[in-house]
DNA sequence: ACATTAACTTAATGTCGTTCATTTATTATT
DNA sequence: AATAATAAATGAACGACATTAAGTTAATGT
């Protein structure tokens, strides 16, 4: 299904050609999903484990080294964004009619990348940084502005990936160098 | 038209409901528009059109003062996108089947809204904020940060409006005091 | 008055999501 | 192992919708 969406560069693929990618007709769908919708909803779904996954492997191996995992995280954030920009799309810009209600900040999904960008400016804020910020508020600033920046790469069809990937990865470098400059200056080089 | 984006709450409108909302038949808007990815692209033109429009008497009214046209410009900007949501996606985050390119910075249509925040950083920066950046690279990271919340805040079907404004509201005002903490001393308590 | 054009309408076609009755495959029971 | 019960899949059919084709009416120019 996650092929298929990168495949037709939208999502809205009819069912026969995934009934046919499954090897069975449109109507054996309806076994394991309600409606078309239900189908799309699970590819979200599916959409943000994996990215989640990314994440927390990433979290896991750089625990030490909080600020370096915030900016890794991103990067990485940005690449499955640019990798994967129909499932980008679905995950954080799904069409109303999925009846997927709230934003990924609040539901289930991705709340859980969410809070791994908490626990990151979190582990920051131990280290001497962002001392004193409202994180939540933050957070929600740097995620607006990656977010941001991806969703208008993505949706320019002209530009070629490199670009794109040196575009968002200077506003993920210049948040890093904000959140650098409210250390203690002592912390400055060393970054 | 815009009137039916936003009742529909999706641009998935069908074609008779916007024959009758016209007074004819479906087939009689074929002589207006090629296809109903025309008329979608025009009304996604109109929105750019009232965005534009709307900034640039602002953007006149407020000649003198480029750092409170800022502000003021990107409320407006948030308005306009919390008011219009259906629109504003169409307008940022078309279908692939519009045909639509181009992200809208580098569209003809977005390009003259992000000319005018080009202009108000510029004018910032002749009043003394933001010396010595590159404006362009600024302005996408602007830009970035104000659209990837509202993208956020529009997407969430739960938050009510107020919400939505505050939150996009803040991000805008944290921008704005970053741009105000590059100015030289003397600017600071005067904002 | 009559041909021509424009604007519309009704009718028809093709795609697609979805439903339903039926058939096929699978599992359970004796 | 044979048969009943159940689950899964299929083909046909329906309805919504975009789009095209053909025909109709109204206006315009000569």
């Amino acid at each position: 299904m996650v092929r298929l969406l990168a495949a037709r560069d939208d999502f809205d693929v009819p069912l026969v050609a995934v009934a046919q990618a499954v090897g069975c007709t449109p109507p054996a769908l309806y076994g394991y999903f309600r409606n078309k919708a239900a189908l799309l909803r699970a590819a979200r779904e599916e959409g943000f484990n994996r990215l989640y996954t990314e994440k927390l492997t990433l979290s896991e191996r750089m625990r030490a080294n909080p600020f370096g995992y915030l900016r890794e995280g991103s990067y990485a954030y940005v690449r499955f964004a640019l990798d994967n920009p129909t499932l980008y799309r679905l995950m954080f810009a799904p069409p109303p009619n999925l009846g997927v209600g709230d934003d990924p900040l609040s539901g289930d999904l991705g709340r859980r990348v969410f809070d791994l960008l908490l626990a990151g400016l979190r582990g920051c804020q131990t280290q001497g940084f962002l001392s004193g910020m409202d994180i939540n508020r933050y957070a929600f600033m740097f995620w607006s502005s990656v977010h941001g920046a991806v969703c208008l790469c993505i949706q320019n069809r002209v530009l070629d990936e490199t670009a794109k990937w040196e575009a968002v990865r200077d506003v993920v470098d210049t948040l890093m160098r904000m959140i650098a400059a409210t250390a203690p200056g002592h912390l400055h080089r060393g970054i």
